[in-house]
DNA sequence: GGCTTCACG
DNA sequence: ACGTACGTGAAGCCT
């Protein structure tokens, strides 16, 4: 006999969303709850039950999306929590990909169309399960052919209840005085109210001795007073409730149950949702409960063959070929892991074959230049995974780079980190891809196998970019990619090309210096404590500091009293030693991190070549390592003495071009305000009319002070700041820090409302967006934890204040980059600060380049605010501040 | 590898 | 009662 299986979709959802703990989640911090608890529930469903037939119905219209920011969750007050309704998307995917038919009629809700279809159906002598999270579809079980599948507890404790089994359940009531009973008891999950004195056992005690609410309302006066007056003053109450708890079975649903066979689904879309959605141990059990979980092996080696060039004029021939066909090429270069070590081997894929060349046939000029030729400009479009990597090692910037997988899956996920062709192969493609020569110990491949495995990480880069291409255009990121970051590859491989000269022999003193002071301020230290002890071991400095010389703590970490700077400054009345510390670990911070981390750093060219990285924050900005340029000091005079070791070779100077306020100028922007916009558009001091806006004095009368916590201001609204955060800045009370919000705020609304509204759309989508289209995905806003939550909110504020600036900067970095090239200039771009270029540049070369290079910067895009750049020039980077 | 501290935007 | 401003990289200690 066949089987239909109905499923109320939203109320089954929202079951599983309470069900499960809302911090699971995918690594991208996209919550998945709800449809996790609904996916397994139906795997379950489909494996008990093997149904013929399915159909998911929903409710019409949408359940629209409420204010999450102001809601507090009243008690008793059904709001449907924006966590939830984030994943009704996601749930239909996932029943899209299974290719489950979805139903809404139009101003019918989901349990009417069960109803007509179950009816329907029933009637044809077919088998009916109704899955869902509302008792009312109680009504409809009906022996021998409708049962009611109805979830206990969790998402895998669940009952099937025949007609028996809901008399069972209710206590006596049969399916049929179902709504009659409902009628009585209420349901707060239907908004309908019972009848007070009346719970589920009296409900059920009148229903079974008096049948049904007609039954009951004629024999009131055998009843307990008290139930007489109740039910006598909610007659028309009862009689109304029952009207609602009756489901409509004559829905015109435009199709017959019998129409809903379910197809065969693609499996291979529904696995990648699956993976995607992280929903690893569910897909197998979705292919055993459709019994073919033996055709489908979990993770596949990618099957492709791969020839094997040992001959150079072959390989001469090959890559020519692919130069020239005008298809798609992926390239995946092994190196030679010792340092500075050349390429070992080259695989190449297109569409079509796969190859791979070993090291000495490359070296082969024929070769070499085949391979130049293919990578060179007019070659075919390229695919690459960590493109900046390749052209290094080519030597070459890879014009014609088309696809970085690298770049790509950053861009869909920045928060993951971590973009190894392995991972992102077995994620995004179900195929397990090696790098034979890190594995080197695990795996005992010999040259043909380990040439073999480097052909199919080309073939899987080449299918990775494909997946990836679509990801990214579903969510509207392929312009940023094609605008922003492709292009940014090859100016940033040029940066670290260059690198940045290093006066030595200034440095060397410095170092001296350093360790001479240092030196001095530990046994100063050692003489104030009466004791040697390692400064440097926070553990050790606590006893010193706390229990020898009974300072009191002012603040506390996890594992103790703190004795970071803040605290020492509220100390410093207390002991002549917290001063010395506190300029011990000025000195010493110098000394490690930047004396002494630097000379090893220096290259035979005399120059440090740092490493740019594209994918490494959350934000959209660029991360600088080995070393970090993006942190050497310059508020402390003595930390701003190391800018004059990064210097200009001779008759050259370095040139510094910063954006002015950038982020104030984005939120201006972003946040339409009227207020910031028109001091952006005077050119008004900011900080300047912030503290005229927050002390309600005209701008002349703005002293030195009030600009100084304007500032403050300014630069702590972009982080979410509170009130309480401000007051330590400034060191005032947190009431007064209040105040001064207060004022900020109604000075320039705008920015309120525009806080409020990314909060409130970040909640909703789960992730925030910048002006270029930038996600990030915050998964700390759907947070149990309100401490959690709330650091998720001040992220929400800052994300697209500092992911926006750090799109226009790239942009920036692309114009300049162009620049140079066009006007064909000696100078080049060294180094990248979040708001600051910085430049070498020929002494000739300055007075043409210096406003071209400004010009550029500031017509880069166009904000409703303007953009200003600020020019420095000298010959080292403190000279040119 | 976690924790603390601190340099920058 | 608690914690309190975003984003990085790096050093040094300690488990």
């Amino acid at each position: 006999m066949a089987k239909l299986l109905l499923i109320d979709g939203h109320s089954l959802a929202y079951r599983a969303f309470y069900a499960l703990p809302a911090d699971l989640a995918t690594k991208d911090g996209t919550v998945t709850n709800a449809v996790y608890g609904f996916t397994s529930m139906i795997v379950k469903v489909l494996a008990d039950e093997h149904p013929d037939y399915v159909a998911v119905a929903f409710d019409t219209p949408a359940p629209t999306f409420r204010d999450a920011m102001d809601a507090e969750y009243k008690a008793g007050r059904k709001e449907t929590p924006p966590v939830f309704s984030a994943q009704l998307p996601l749930i239909r995917e996932v029943l899209d990909a299974l290719q489950f038919p979805v139903l809404t009629v139009e101003g019918v809700e989901a349990d009417d169309v069960i109803a007509t279809l179950a009816t329907e159906a029933d009637h044809a002598d077919i088998d009916v399960i109704v899955v869902t999270g509302d008792r009312d579809t109680f009504q409809l079980v009906h022996d021998p052919h409708v049962k009611v599948l109805y979830n206990k507890r969790g998402v895998s404790d669940y009952a099937l209840y025949d007609e028996a089994g809901i008399v069972e359940r209710t206590g006596g009531v049969t399916p049929e005085q179902y709504p009659d009973y409902a009628a009585l008891r209420g349901d707060p999950s239907d908004n309908l109210p019972g009848v007070p004195g009346i719970g589920e056992k009296t409900a059920a005690k009148l229903i079974t001795t008096y049948g049904s609410v007609e039954g009951i309302l004629e024999h009131l006066d055998d009843l307990p007073p008290k139930q007489h007056q109740n039910l006598d003053e909610m007659r028309d109450r009862v009689v109304l409730n029952r009207e609602m708890s009756i489901l409509r079975r004559d829905v015109d649903v435009g199709f017959r149950a019998t129409d809903l066979r379910p197809v065969p689904f693609e499996r291979e879309p529904a696995r990648i949702l699956f993976e995607q959605l992280e929903f690893r141990t569910l897909w197998p059990r979705l292919l055993e409960a459709l019994g073919d979980a033996a055709t489908e092996p979990e993770v596949a080696p990618l099957d492709v063959d791969v020839d094997i060039v040992r001959d150079a004029a072959a390989a001469a021939q090959r890559l020519g070929a692919l130069s020239t066909a005008g298809r798609r090429v992926a390239l995946d270069a092994r190196w030679d892991t010792r340092p500075g070590g050349a390429m070992a081997g080259l695989a190449v894929a297109d569409d079509t074959s796969v190859a791979y060349l070993p090291g000495d046939v490359l070296r082969d000029p024929s070769v070499a230049a085949a391979g130049g030729a293919l990578v060179g400009p007019g070659g075919p479009p390229l695919v690459v995974h960590r493109a900046k990597e390749l052209m290094h090692g080519l030597g070459g910037d890879l014009r014609a780079l088309d696809q970085d997988t690298v770049l790509m899956a950053y861009l869909l996920d920045p928060a993951e980190g971590k973009y190894r062709l392995e991972d992102l192969a077995l994620r995004y493609l179900g195929l397990e891809v090696r790098s034979p020569d890190l594995e080197a110990g695990q795996l005992d491949l010999d040259g043909n196998a380990t040439a073999d495995e480097w052909g199919r990480r080309a073939a899987a880069i080449l299918g990775l970019a494909d997946v990836l291409a679509e990801a990214l255009a579903a969510r509207e990121l392929t312009d940023l990619y094609e605008r922003i970051e492709r292009p940014l590859v090859r100016v940033l491989a040029k940066m670290e090309d260059s690198g940045i000269l290093i006066d030595r022999v200034y440095l060397d003193d410095l170092r001296a210096e350093l360790a001479t002071e240092c030196d001095r301020l530990m046994r100063q230290l050692w003489a104030h404590a009466g004791e040697e002890f390692n400064v440097n071991s926070t553990p050790q400095l606590r006893t010193i500091l706390f229990d020898k010389l009974g300072l009191t703590p002012v603040k506390k970490t996890k594992t103790g009293a703190s004795t970071d700077a803040d605290s020492l400054q509220k100390m410093l009345d207390d002991h002549p030693i917290v001063e010395d510390l506190l300029r011990y670990r000025e000195v010493e911070k110098l000394r490690s991190t930047y004396a002494d981390a630097l000379p090893p750093l220096i290259r035979a060219d005399g120059r440090i070549h740092a490493t740019f990285k594209q994918t490494d924050t959350t934000t959209g900005r660029i991360s600088s390592e080995a070393p970090n340029l993006q942190n050497v000091p310059v508020r402390t005079a003595d930390g701003r003495e190391f800018r004059r070791v990064f210097v200009a070779e001779p008759g050259w100077g370095l040139l510094t071009a910063d954006y002015s306020q950038i982020e104030l100028r984005v939120l201006a922007h972003l946040a339409e305000d009227p207020g910031l916009t028109e001091a952006f558009e005077r050119a008004a001091d900011i900080h300047t009319t912030t503290a005229a806006t927050v002390f309600h004095v005209p701008e002349s009368d703005v002293d030195a002070a009030q600009r100084r916590l304007a500032k403050v201001v300014n630069y702590g609204l972009a982080y979410g700041m509170e009130a309480y955060g401000l007051g330590q800045r400034l060191g005032i009370p947190t009431e007064e820090a209040r105040d001064i919000l207060d004022a900020y705020f109604a000075g320039f609304p705008k920015v309120a409302d525009f806080m409020r509204e990314t909060v409130r759309e970040a909640k909703q989508r789960g992730y925030t967006t910048t002006i270029f289209g930038r996600r990030r995905q915050i998964a700390e806003l759907s947070s149990d934890n309100f401490r959690i939550r709330q650091m998720g909110e001040r992220m929400a504020q800052n994300a697209p204040v500092q992911g926006s600036a750090a799109d226009i900067f790239k942009l920036a970095m692309i114009d300049v980059d162009r620049l140079l090239e066009q006007t064909e200039a000696r100078t080049r771009m060294l180094l990248t600060v979040h708001d600051e270029l910085v430049f070498e540049v020929p002494l000739d070369e300055r007075s043409t380049l210096e406003p071209l290079i400004r010009a550029t910067m500031e017509a880069v895009t166009e904000l409703r605010v303007p953009l200003v750049v600020d020019v420095g020039f000298g010959p080292n980077w403190a000279a040119a501040k």
